[in-house]
DNA sequence: CATGACAGTCAAGTTCCTTGACCATATAGT
DNA sequence: ACTATATGGTCAAGGAACTTGACTGTCATG
């Protein structure tokens, strides 16, 4: 394939991107959840994956653990995220879900589960099913924010 | 298709946006060029385009026209860019590339299509060809740049 | 039990973006 | 032609999110 349908695809996933996360955004402005940002989205991410600590957070967003640590102590404060100790380990702080961050967490899958469902407008079944292959096939794990 | 492979396709997006912008970052600084940010390259992409102003700049980007303004003057101080009277509009200033410009978006465009090109191990010819169908399908035209 | 590694926080500084104010020029209304 | 309003751009100040550096307390290794 040439470049310029390579570059085509970057850019393509460039701007689907900006549509997904203006679509959380926007869907959990309109559920209510105005004080968290896209990168408390990540935050919620890994502590919904269980025995997280703020340099757990940190390694999956990519930034530095007091930057984390800022990011947990916003999403405590609001009522989102609650800090237990560790009965392994004294230094540690288990982050763990509220009720209220289990509900934002939820609200902002729907909202990203309906920006894609959109998509279903402008997609058959087996365009769909296939765009969700085909990025699985590329996507590597790693850091999931990017620089930017 | 299930909520659940809606979310999946959302959170693949974001994942393969993050290796696109690495990617291009990455290349970026092997070619030489550590002095440009994801958002300057948005800038680029506009001013390329022709008849660019500072106000344009801003429209695309999504942000205020003064921080349109600084990331202008960054490039301009760099020698990526000049700013012209224009013919018609004695306010206005036309944006345009510098040689150098020219060769960092010409660099840019090629990490990009390379970070794209390294996934056609994990994908055959149709499948890219389908992704990208795929996509060109969902995207709609707007700000390039998300909001987080 | 001493030394080094690690979890987390505090404090200060940087960067990028915002709001608000302002000037110069263009456009529309009368 | 003249005033009013809108627009292009910049300057200045403030804020939000991140960084680096220093520090405390706890774990692990010899």
């Amino acid at each position: 394939m040439s470049d310029q349908k390579h570059l085509d695809v970057a850019m393509l996933v460039l701007r689907a991107s900006t549509q997904v996360v203006d679509g959380i955004q926007h869907g959990l402005a309109r559920r209510g959840f105005h004080d968290v940002r896209p990168s408390h989205g990540f935050v919620f991410a890994r502590v919904r994956a269980g025995d997280a600590t703020v340099a757990d957070v940190a390694g999956h967003l990519g930034v530095t653990k007091q930057a984390a640590s800022q990011l947990v102590e916003h999403l405590v404060q609001r009522g989102y995220l609650t800090r237990a100790v560790d009965p392994r380990d004294a230094r540690s702080r288990l982050l763990a879900l509220t009720a209220r961050g289990r509900a934002c967490t939820r609200a902002a899958e729907q909202a990203a589960a309906e920006t894609v469902a959109a998509w279903q407008g402008q997609l058959d079944a087996a365009a769909m099913t296939g765009l969700r292959a085909a990025l699985q096939a590329v996507v590597v794990p790693g850091r999931l924010r990017p620089a930017w």
